[in-house]
DNA sequence: CCTTTTTAGTTGACTTAGTCCACATTTAAG
DNA sequence: CTTAAATGTGGACTAAGTCAACTAAAAAGG
């Protein structure tokens, strides 16, 4: 393996972090954590979504997602129901107003990627997503491979 | 702008949201945290360097910063010297053990790459870095004319 | 079947990362 | 020369996240 290419990677990394800790910031700014807005966003896009589910693809704690779950539901942005099959399982998912919240951060987001943008070309932009698509595809690939 | 390219970014940024999360947890096998990393990479990285540049580099409270700092120095990583010219600044510095502790921590940084990247053809390998080494490129310049 | 193990989730107690604010110095600016 | 800005520290606090013990239900297996 390279050396070059894995301290490439790094570098990578580092700067990176720091754009997703600025859009770490903006999240905040919604009274929701980056955490929370992950669970929130995986619950919608799941159907018979279960707790259990969010706690291994987000690598975060039983507890921890039980307490934020709790959260949701005081805030009513989530709906529980407890499986009828299965009564250990509980299907998770949004209410209106979880949506409309989801589509809040989705917003804001969206303004502070547009503002990482700013300056950028049409083509300059097209080149960047097609390098992001690039990366997810074969670094996916990858770790198919390696489990 | 382009609705659909702002979405691919977000699409990323949780993909990567969650690699960076797996290389975060391996840091913290080494007793240092992902902030401390970034810390003490800045120091090595700079001539001269004061708390203060790490602070708004790195985007870290001051106070906590001081703490890191104190830590560092208590664990004899770092050292700190009074400048001559402005009393007020502190020039800080790895000492052997703190360059020993990083080169440490970037082995093991590198091993999860590597973990990342198993199975990957060296081209895919090659690409992978181009792809990066562009979302660099462009979101440095981006960022440049928006400031 | 009936015991054991596994899965799903909750609760309490705790640790630690990170924030907020007031403060002390020292330098720069009006 | 007074005021403002920059650098750093310390105390008190909040919130994010962890750990371990527990309940309840389902699955596994002799």
């Amino acid at each position: 393996m390279n050396k070059q290419s894995i301290s490439d990677i790094r570098q990578f990394n580092r700067f990176y972090t720091k754009i997703l800790g600025l859009f770490n910031d903006q999240i905040l700014e919604t009274n929701y954590t980056l955490t929370e807005a992950r669970v929130l966003f995986e619950i919608s896009e799941r159907t018979e979504c279960i707790a259990n589910n969010l706690v291994q693809e987000l690598r975060i704690d039983r507890s921890y997602m039980s307490r934020i779950l709790r959260k949701f539901e005081r805030e009513e942005l989530i709906e529980k129901k407890t499986s009828l099959t299965d009564s250990r399982k509980t299907f998770l998912s949004l209410t209106q107003k979880g949506r409309e919240i989801l589509d809040n951060i989705h917003s804001q987001s969206d303004e502070q990627i547009e503002q990482l943008l700013d300056g950028l070309t049409d083509r300059d932009v097209n080149e960047i997503c097609e390098a992001m698509a690039l990366i997810q595809e074969k670094l996916s690939k990858a770790k198919m491979n390696s489990k």
